[in-house]
DNA sequence: TAGATTGTTAATCGATTAACAATC
DNA sequence: TAGATTGTTAATCGATTAACAATC
């Protein structure tokens, strides 16, 4: 178990899928794998898959490799799903509906305990048993709901606004899936999830993929 | 303008950034930028813009900067958003409609032009003027619908047989939304836009942020 | 014991940044 | 001309991969 170095993002953004690999692993009933699975399962390099392990303790067992379950438990712990994070939605859209009703997914780990949307026709309306509310409580909500995370799902043009009034509200992260650049605080991360984004970066490897002038 | 250089799959995923940005300052009507400017509003090293942009051509003129509408321009060739791409959409649920309504925004560069699903309670109903076609349909819809992109809203547990028939139908490329590593042939790009990864891994920098043990 | 596989150090590779000549 | 800014080469930085001793 070893502390201090600073972990690269790279690596903390890998750990979620190698939660989604063991998950699925133990819904088969799979006891142990080792890097070298786990890494032709994620197209990833045993020993990268190893080191961004031992970063945080030593999970595995030498010859033999790492049991699923207790792996789980460990990167569960590293992303803090043991504790409830609370989140807050801005924008009751399309979008904001099909997050709100995503819910389930994550179970309890992360809960949307509030809605917003500055729109007096979504003001009071009701997803998922949880009122629309307007734009001037997301302070004190935010506060007094102790919500840690903020997603934003409106359009573009009033993303920079929605971030700042979640900072001003004291949030501590942001998911933007507006296609815009925001700024923010130092101390408030930003995490961008705008799949316009990912679909034209998609569309530069269209047709050209294998025929990389060489 | 140079060519040869495989161009880092960092760079092209920086593109429509550029883009974001680009097109907010041509609204507000300005002219020219320099990789300087360009560097602050996007929180990067202005000498990787230019670097960046230089993989395509000579956009700038020195001394003065970059033309906007130029550069937008030349973006848009690049990503090949001249051009029409249609989609598929597999997965008609929550976050189906919320992508087709999206549509919109996408202009006429990617259009939906055929959406799937598996349950007979959906096939039939409409979204957007679209009808929800049954999966068997897909093949035969893809190949003469001149369909190259595919995108997965569907469960975990189904998004790799849907994957294998985008494939089996000749897609080029597909958006996962579904929290799965998905395996396909080596011409066939897989982008993902899984938000739980994303929240996951903000999950991990609350309350550390700061508190780098240095 | 022999085979397998970890954790970790060292080597490699690639991406970011600095620096600067060219030039508007 | 002087100041600004590009495109590009060289230097730096960081992330990935290889290799291997430790050990189950």
């Amino acid at each position: 178990m070893k502390m201090s170095k600073t972990i690269s993002e790279a690596v903390v953004r890998r750990l979620p899928v190698y939660l989604q690999v063991l998950n699925e692993l133990l819904s088969r009933d799979v006891q142990t794998v080792s890097s070298q699975e786990l890494g032709m399962k994620l197209e990833l390099n045993p020993a990268q898959i190893r080191k961004d392990l031992a970063y945080f303790g030593e999970f595995g067992r030498k010859g033999i490799g790492y049991d699923v379950t207790y792996l789980i438990e460990k990167i569960r712990q590293i992303l803090k799903l043991d504790q409830t994070l609370n989140v807050a939605l801005v924008g009751a859209g399309n979008l904001g509906h099909a997050l709100c009703n995503y819910n389930t997914y994550l179970k309890d780990n992360m809960k949307i305990t509030a809605i917003f949307d500055a729109s007096p026709d979504k003001i009071g309306t009701t997803i998922n048993s949880l009122t629309v509310l307007p734009m001037d409580k997301l302070k004190e909500t935010v506060e007094q709901g102790h919500i840690r995370i903020g997603i934003i799902t409106v359009p573009a043009s009033e993303a920079q606004n929605v971030a700042d009034q979640f900072v001003e509200a004291g949030i501590e992260g942001i998911l933007n899936f507006a296609p815009a650049v925001l700024k923010s605080t130092e101390d408030v991360r930003i995490h961008y999830a705008d799949f316009t984004t990912q679909l034209l970066s998609l569309a530069y490897y269209m047709d050209r993929e294998g025929t990389e002038y060489e």
